[in-house]
DNA sequence: ATTAATGAACAGACCGGTCGGTCTAGTGGA
DNA sequence: TCCACTAGACCGACCGGTCTGTTCATTAAT
């Protein structure tokens, strides 16, 4: 019973832990002896793995944000076609945040207004979201897909229009699925870039 | 010298404070010690105002975002052509908020993530507003100024995209002036629901 | 006019719980 | 034996909230 390599180690558990407690319950209000008492573990070797609550926060957040975007980056690796991927990726965004409510409450509710730190480190991570976004954008823009629009802007409102439908679908407490929406949501932002039938303006 | 009616309240002035504290440093960083020093005011005098820290929190957020509905409704109630008053609305907004970055800071950054009770204060804030912007699109809807779009969801993506260009400029330590971009974020919009110069596409 | 009474508004010392963080004592594998 | 790791009692600062007064304008009685 005792020595399980199999089993994740304590430092697995806490950082899971902590990722419930801050989704459910913020950061400020997720104290530590609920994290270390939910991942069975104890103050000492919380405090032996990691700093603070704070840096262990902060590494946390960074930990799901960059794995959030592999996954996106993976899931639209297969296609091709500029004008394919931008709605893949948008489906992505979506998909994975409904099926990962606790990622999407960290990432989008948990990390802003908790002090400088933490605000500090969500600029960064919004800007890697941006520029993912971007990079679709222009590809399609240098196929021709799309019109040449300020991709640079634009991958800025498209983030935030994603997040407000992702965050209204948090804080509901009858949401109607996230995917739900998914469609209309993908056309709408399309018929913002792409021209409608007509050949380029200029 | 004494009986200044002129002089504001000590209620006021501890509103006051607690805007400016809560911007800058958030709800749970900003001490109901130090909002009663920089008000001029005591402890008695606050727990005789409010009944606590929390509430009156609520109540500061209630009475920004109403002052703020307001001064939008104002601001495009001289404009009768519907599509006149959609670009004169977002301008309303970014004006409103680079003026007023306390106010920002608090609506946008301050209110999410500071647990429950005030996570349920969001929702119906962001919906007034989102509201406020699918009344317009509705009328221009109606007036066949635009393309007949779901003007529910239209409203949300707006209100994200605009969140996302303020929420940018508030927590940049090296923000170009959020008025400059103003413009740009217009168009950009618009192209997504007035027709291209061509007709309607059914 | 003077004084007494009343109560709203305010001042600030104080309290009690909470919570991040520390410290000492293990424990078990190499 | 050594050391990485874990336990959990303990500590001290912080902070929301309470409590006991004090001030001062208003009202009423003498």
């Amino acid at each position: 019973m005792s020595t399980r390599t199999e089993a994740r180690t304590a430092k697995e558990r806490i950082l899971d832990a902590a990722a419930s407690l801050f989704a459910r319950r913020g950061y400020y209000n997720a104290n530590v002896d609920e994290i270390i008492q939910q991942s069975g573990t104890s103050k000492g070797s919380f405090y032996f793995h990691f700093p603070s609550k704070e840096q262990m926060a902060l590494g946390l957040v960074d930990q799901l944000s960059e794995r959030l975007m592999k996954k996106l980056e993976r899931s639209v690796a297969s296609e091709s076609d500029p004008l394919q991927r931008i709605p893949l990726a948008i489906d992505a965004v979506l998909l994975t945040f409904s099926k990962r409510r606790k990622l999407a409450q960290i990432l989008l509710v948990n990390i802003v207004g908790q002090g400088r730190s933490m605000d500090r480190k969500f600029l960064p991570i919004r800007d890697k979201f941006a520029g993912l976004i971007k990079k679709e954008l222009d590809r399609a823009v240098e196929a021709g897909a799309i019109r040449p629009v300020d991709t640079n802007l634009v991958s800025k409102l498209w983030l935030g229009a994603l997040s407000e439908v992702i965050l209204r679908w948090l804080l509901q407490e009858k949401p109607r699925p996230l995917m739900e929406s998914a469609s209309e949501v993908r056309d709408l932002l399309m018929k913002g870039v792409v021209d409608g039938g007509r050949g380029a303006s200029r």
